[in-house]
RNA sequence: GGCCUAUUCGUCUAACGGUUAGGACGCAAGAUUCUCAUUCUUGAAAUAGGAGUUCGAUUCUCCUAUGGGCUACCA
């Protein structure tokens, strides 16, 4: 019996691994389960799922806290909020779990095992797999009670019945049916006294009232192992969202170690918080119609969970640096300002109008991490490659180069105001004196300032941010170079 | 190996039995522009393969292939 949506109030929890990193994956089930729980006016859960003890890693805690607030997920309920279904943190709640595994032992839905690894890895097939052969299912009280009073240690294993079937029905996949044979006696509570998620999982959204489990596809085979222990419980089931995989590439799922996949590395990269969400959103769901950009607002009004997808999406930075663009093109140029500045204040060296620059900037750049290569010109102009002067496009050799970047020169040496209006129509004079095209001009005054075939602006420009005197030198050495072939 | 699951342009996806198979990124070509960039227009580009069901299949069923997941005292 699945629970009716209609009746209970929405509740989506958000259950990571304070592992480490927060993987883009991970923010994606936050964003799904959050925008779910929004959309219906329900209440979005931070759990936190520390019950593997080994794979704790300090600060991972503050990293998933910080990433919510960030992306502006905040939680209704959670360690750091507080609620009525506290603890929020598993290794809280160690004396529920306890209590409830009792229960199912007592229920027969659970036993005792004692078997050692040994034991275990005699019980492998050829190819290396196992089975748990419910050894210690039919052991009696009086030997349990004295392997436990001789400190052996032990598991708490999920009776699993060797007949029938389990199915259920997943909000994405549709129905799902297992054979209870296939099934797994899963340990529930490790000898460490923890619970694995195997069976946290299923105490914790229960007591919690989850009502809707937004997680990612990996669970969808064993989840019959955890309806069978709703169903010992006599509890009703959740509904199940279970979630495609996000892909770095067709084989490989977007992995941790490559130091790409993490929410805060793309920050690193530059790329604003709610592009990388706006993106992530669309990698797996789809709005039923053609928007591509939506406000967190929107994303709440348009989530759904019809729109999302069965097949696993390769995570593609090219497009997300697009949708990046065109986040930073439309922020207010003061924001982007003192962003950039603040991403890179130690590029370029060369002293120059970081306002005029970042003006440039930001209409030509897709992440704040393209600014140092966008500015390097700056600091960097000598021996470039002369034959950046043939432009087929521009209609422009080096030789035109050459006849022209003297009378340039002497006209910017002379002129009486340095604005970029006043530099723009005295190089369209030249032009017109000279017969040579506009745009051949500009192409080659841009080149000779600055040796690059991409600049954050056109000549004039460019003529601006370097200055006269800057301008006039490299606008000389330009032509010295020229005239030396 | 067993089980679960997926498969539309290079990528993200739309079309939930009838469309010239649509959009977006990227790519290419052209146009506009105050030069770079932007912007605009156009173009190339896909239903994994094979059987069925049907008047008609991208869509339903089955098989095959391929990908992914699970098969842990990880989640």
């Amino acid at each position: 019996m699945q629970k009716n949506d209609v009746m209970t109030e929405v509740r989506t929890r958000f259950a990571p691994s304070p592992t480490g990193f927060m993987h883009i994956g991970n923010l994606r089930t936050a964003l799904y389960g959050y925008l779910f729980a929004k959309k219906h006016h329900g209440k979005f859960i931070l759990r936190i799922e520390d019950t593997d003890r080994e794979r704790l890693v300090d600060d991972a805690v503050e990293v998933i806290y910080r990433t919510l607030r960030l992306a502006g997920l905040q939680h209704d309920e959670g360690p750091d909020v507080g609620g009525n279904c506290g603890p929020y943190v598993q290794s809280d709640r160690k004396d529920i779990y306890d209590r409830y595994a009792e229960e199912l032992i007592n229920r027969g839905h659970a036993y005792y095992c004692f078997c050692d690894k040994e034991r275990l890895d005699s019980l492998k097939d050829a190819d290396g797999n196992r089975r748990y052969d419910k050894h210690c299912l039919h052991m009696n009280k009086q030997e349990i009670e004295k392997k436990i009073a001789a400190n052996i240690p032990y598991v708490i294993r999920q009776n699993v019945p060797e007949t029938g079937v389990t199915s259920f029905s997943d909000l994405v996949y549709g129905c799902v049916t297992v054979e209870n044979k296939e099934l797994h006696d899963n340990v529930l509570v490790k000898s460490d006294g923890f619970p694995t998620y195997n069976f946290a999982n299923v105490v914790d959204d229960h007591l919690m009232a989850i009502t809707h489990v937004f997680r990612g596809m990996e669970y969808l085979s064993s989840t019959p192992n955890y309806n069978l222990l709703y169903e010992a419980f006599g509890w009703d089931l959740p509904l199940y969202v279970h979630l495609p995989h996000i892909m770095k590439d067709k084989q490989h799922k977007l992995s941790k170690r490559h130091g790409d996949a993490n929410f805060e590395d793309f920050l690193q990269k530059g790329f604003l918080p709610h592009a990388i969400l706006n993106y992530v959103a669309l990698l797996g769901w789809n709005p039923k119609n053609e928007v591509e950009k939506f406000t967190l607002a929107e994303l709440v009004d348009s989530f759904d969970i019809s729109g999302i997808s069965k097949a696993s999406a390769i995570f593609d930075e090219v497009k997300l640096r697009w949708l990046n663009a065109q986040y930073i093109k439309e922020l207010p140029f003061e924001q982007f300002h003192s962003l950039a500045l603040r991403y890179c204040n130690d590029t370029p060296t060369t002293p120059v109008d970081r306002e005029l620059l970042n003006r440039l900037l930001q209409t030509r750049i897709s992440a704040l991490s393209d600014i140092p290569a966008a500015a390097a010109f700056l600091d960097r102009f000598e021996q470039y490659d002369l034959s950046l002067f043939d432009c087929k496009d521009a209609k422009s050799t080096a030789a035109t180069a050459q006849s022209v970047l003297p009378s340039v020169l002497s006209l910017l040496e002379n002129i009486n105001r340095w604005d970029n209006d006043a530099i723009f129509h005295a190089l369209e004079q030249i032009a017109e004196q000279t017969g040579v095209k506009k745009k051949t001009l500009l192409w080659i005054v841009r080149i000779a300032l600055t040796g690059h075939v991409s600049t954050p602006g056109g000549a004039s420009e460019m003529c601006m941010l370097l200055g006269k005197k800057a301008a006039v030198e490299r606008l000389k050495y330009s032509l010295d170079r020229l005239n030396a072939v």
